[in-house]
DNA sequence: AAAATGATCCTT
DNA sequence: AGGATCATTTTC
């Protein structure tokens, strides 16, 4: 079942956890990739130093954030790699939460082209990654989750809550106070994680 | 107008 | 441990 914007208007750490086990689904010309949640991260708003909108900071590249959840927040980091976040909470506040990895399911060939490797472990186990082997970019920027090009799906089967564990996010050094929040969520015992837990 | 800065990945 | 590489943001 796709999951409807009333799964991503409510509160961010909530979804966040139950992103896990979700599966992200991108149609292209090319064709269809697909792969399960395993690791994520949330960024809330202004109170974050490690979010892109802290302070309220509200530019042409955060703007999205500051309308309801359901939307694609897509960015380039280091001038190379395209990160794909989730929107989430309702207008006004600038909440998102960060792909980090997935365990691929369609599509695993066209991923394998993409990113150029046989290695189906290393085709999504990082946020850079799993954009690069599900052509998420730029263009996708603003697209809505609740459309039928890049979406959401539960399988159905539920995430036992002692198989998700929360740790530090990756790589915010710079955040000050922030960098011990315990807002990055991984699946325990996956193979595609981008870092140990 | 110019400088600084990365929510990363790959190679050594 | 270091380099690639550049859009976006911040600063002057």
């Amino acid at each position: 079942m796709k999951l409807e914007r009333d799964f991503y208007t409510r509160d961010t750490l909530t979804i966040a956890r139950q992103l896990i086990g979700k599966v992200l689904i991108h149609r292209t010309d090319e064709g269809i990739t697909s792969g399960r949640i395993v690791e994520v991260e949330a960024y809330i708003g202004p109170e974050d130093k490690a979010s892109h909108s802290h302070k309220g900071i509200r530019t042409g590249r955060t703007n999205i954030q500051y309308g309801p959840g359901g939307y694609a927040y897509i960015y380039l980091i280091y001038g190379m790699y395209y990160c794909m976040n989730i929107v989430t909470n309702v207008e006004e506040k600038p909440e998102a939460v960060l792909i980090r990895a997935l365990e691929p399911i369609d599509g695993i060939e066209l991923m394998k082209k993409r990113r150029k490797t046989n290695n189906p472990i290393n085709l999504c186990n990082g946020p850079g990654k799993l954009c690069t082997a599900m052509a998420i970019d730029k263009q996708c920027y603003g697209a809505d989750l609740c459309g039928s090009t890049l979406y959401l799906e539960d399988e159905g089967a539920a995430i036992d809550q002692e198989m998700i564990i929360a740790t530090k996010r990756i790589n915010i050094d710079y955040a000050k106070e922030a960098v011990d929040y315990p807002w990055r969520f991984v699946l325990s015992g996956s193979r595609c994680l981008s870092a140990k837990p």
